[in-house]
DNA sequence: TCTGGGGTCCTAGGACCC
DNA sequence: TCTGGGGTCCTAGGACCC
């Protein structure tokens, strides 16, 4: 199976629209203004070479790359271009495509020359969008997922069983799909450092440290292991929630009170056009300093009334007894399961 | 004046039932 | 001088990904 990447996409996009940009560090997020409280979405090639990574606050990058273009976020404009790229990949004849993200997807073809199919996907893109992609070749999800790193930008990777331990073993752990800092450290603690140890390791002590199901699947996943057919079924979104940075800081009830009914006024426009009701509702918050927690509460009766939500909302969150200023507030709708489940 | 916004999935542990 | 064992439902919280 193949695994397709946009090559740094919203970058990209914005540059179709403004070619005068490249060459230059371009960074989109948030409102285009580095000195709010916002991050990276995706930064340039160019601007990558002064360390400016996604996820990073604007604040830092703009200190670190202070002659970057900072452009605002623009979600429509994104949607349209990725839903020409999933177009295009499904129009290839045998394509089974499995929609990741924005800008990723699985494909499943048969084929006997992998290599060749993963190029002929990268110039139908290109023709039909004028964006560059990625493609990972592997005999799993995992590894088709994981090649794809070792063919940016523009390129192809095959990584199957024949050259998995060659490439990945003596690679720590994080350079796994779903092994992040916080189980990276984890495995650590039990002297498991690299993907070779990790996929030698004994299975009980995994068992132990994370579980019946997550232990083994942490050993399968060292080995490259995994689910190995795309899956096309459309997805069924479990929930809807809205969150909100706030670039001053809640101090009076009444400004929290109009800030959860905004959020939940969204989300339940969200669910209406899914059609299916608020069943449970989760508030998070963001306390001043640095403290997030989040609270959840079924609902006696699954309800699209946005102030029933946001007075649940607003329990959940008196029951926290804490005054501290507030940076964030996120309110989410888990729905009722549609007809006959997941 | 450090740390977005959209999601998903898993585990632990208490309550409750038979 | 005992209080098992299996199952479900619920909430809290952790972790990860794009």
């Amino acid at each position: 199976m193949l695994h397709v990447d946009m090559d740094q996409f919203l970058a990209a996009v914005e540059l179709l629209r403004r070619p005068e940009l490249r060459g230059k560090p371009v960074v989109v997020g948030g409102r285009g203004d580095p000195t709010e409280r916002a991050v990276v979405s995706t930064a340039s090639y160019e601007a990558r070479e002064f360390g400016i990574r996604s996820g990073m606050p604007l604040r830092i990058a703009a200190r670190k790359c202070p002659d970057a273009v900072f452009l605002p976020v623009d979600f429509p404009v994104y949607e349209a271009a990725s839903a020409q790229v999933m177009a295009t990949l499904r129009a290839h004849p045998g394509a089974v495509v499995e929609v990741l993200g924005w800008d990723e997807a699985f494909v499943g073809i048969e084929t006997e020359d992998p290599v060749a199919t993963a190029h002929a996907l990268q110039a139908e893109v290109l023709a039909a969008t004028d964006l560059h992609c990625s493609i990972g070749i592997g005999d799993t999800l995992v590894r088709a997922k994981i090649a794809t790193e070792f063919g940016k930008p523009q390129g192809t990777f095959v990584l199957t069983e024949d050259n998995w331990v060659e490439v990945m073993g003596e690679r720590p752990t994080t350079a796994l799909w779903g092994v992040g800092p916080r189980i990276g450290a984890r495995l650590e603690s039990l002297g498991i450092r690299t993907v070779a140890e990790l996929a030698s390791a004994a299975v009980d002590e995994l068992v132990g440290e994370f579980g019946p199901n997550t232990g083994p699947y942490f050993r399968d996943l060292g080995r490259g292991h995994g689910r190995h057919h795309v899956d096309d079924t459309p997805w069924v979104p479990r929930a809807h929630g809205r969150e909100t940075t706030y670039q001053r800081d809640l101090e009076t009830p009444e400004e929290v009170d109009a800030a959860v009914r905004e959020l939940a006024r969204r989300v339940v426009e969200d669910i209406e056009r899914e059609g299916r009701a608020c069943a449970r509702v989760h508030l998070k918050v963001r306390f001043k300093p640095f403290f997030t927690t989040t609270r959840i509460r079924k609902l006696a009766e699954p309800t699209y009334d946005a102030d029933m939500i946001a007075d649940t909302a607003l329990d959940l969150l008196a029951a926290l007894d804490d005054d501290r200023p507030i940076r964030l507030l996120g309110v989410r709708a888990e729905m009722v399961p549609p007809e006959g489940g997941y």
